[in-house]
DNA sequence: ACCTAACAACTACCCAGGTAGTATTAACTC
DNA sequence: GAGTTAATACTACCTGGGTAGTTGTTAGGT
């Protein structure tokens, strides 16, 4: 099967994507509500996305009584993982050092956070 | 000044930015050519996208008798920054290690990427 | 049987990235 | 100064994310 080409998404789809993840499956009243009720969207708004999203595979529906329920059909690492990816092959020409780099130049990070990174890779290196 | 929104640029606009921050400057013909020519693009196609990114104060322009020369607005380490920093932000809830994690998941990484990662972090600790 | 509330379907927008054809302008050439 | 050429300007289109109004259907209450 051709796999939706998952980065690039739009910020609403993926508050979609993330509400389905967390709710294993729900109806669109569901999903509305939990992304904030019509204070942030359109019910309809909510409902339009869901339908393109499911011509782009990006989540099913089943039919329960009126109510279509829907779930996600992509896991979240694999989303995920497609950004990321896409985000170190595309700026940083693969390699995740030259990203890692440019990450830590120009965020704030203490030394907790340096040890924690320092423990992943040691572990990662035992494990090859 | 409001910055643009240097996420979400599209494909086209980032292989433009990126002939724009080699050349330094460069007149219609030359970002052309060095996307391709017109196997890749019609010429009028970058044209059309340099005026638009001029739009969003992503390149300037100054005429150059009938030529219009371009040159890059945003600079590279600032778009790259605002994607990666969007990213980690976005996905992994700002959690450097987290995004690290991930990305050591899911890539193959040998010894001496590992080690460079290392070293990079091992750096960044002495200068705190 | 009728009314209403809930819900999905349909339709129609707007906006931006991307694409490219056509028109225009200005300089250069003969 | 008429014609060619190289450049920009204008216009129009497609696609997809995002937004929402209107319409149709149906279950439930009375």
């Amino acid at each position: 099967m051709p796999k939706p080409p998952t980065h690039r998404l739009g910020e609403l789809q993926l508050r979609i994507l993330e509400v389905l993840w967390q709710q294993e499956q729900a109806p669109v009243s569901a999903v509305h509500e939990a992304l904030g009720g019509s204070a942030e969207f359109a019910y309809t708004t909510i409902a339009t996305m869901l339908r393109k999203m499911e011509d782009r595979r990006l989540v099913r529906h089943r039919t329960e009584g009126r109510s279509f329920i829907y779930r996600a059909a992509v896991a979240a690492d694999d989303v995920t993982r497609n950004v990321a990816d896409h985000l170190v092959d595309r700026f940083f020409s693969g390699s995740l050092a030259e990203a890692v780099s440019h990450l830590l130049d120009t965020r704030a990070v203490n030394k907790a956070e340096l040890s924690e990174l320092e423990k992943l890779i040691a572990d990662r290196k035992k494990r090859l």
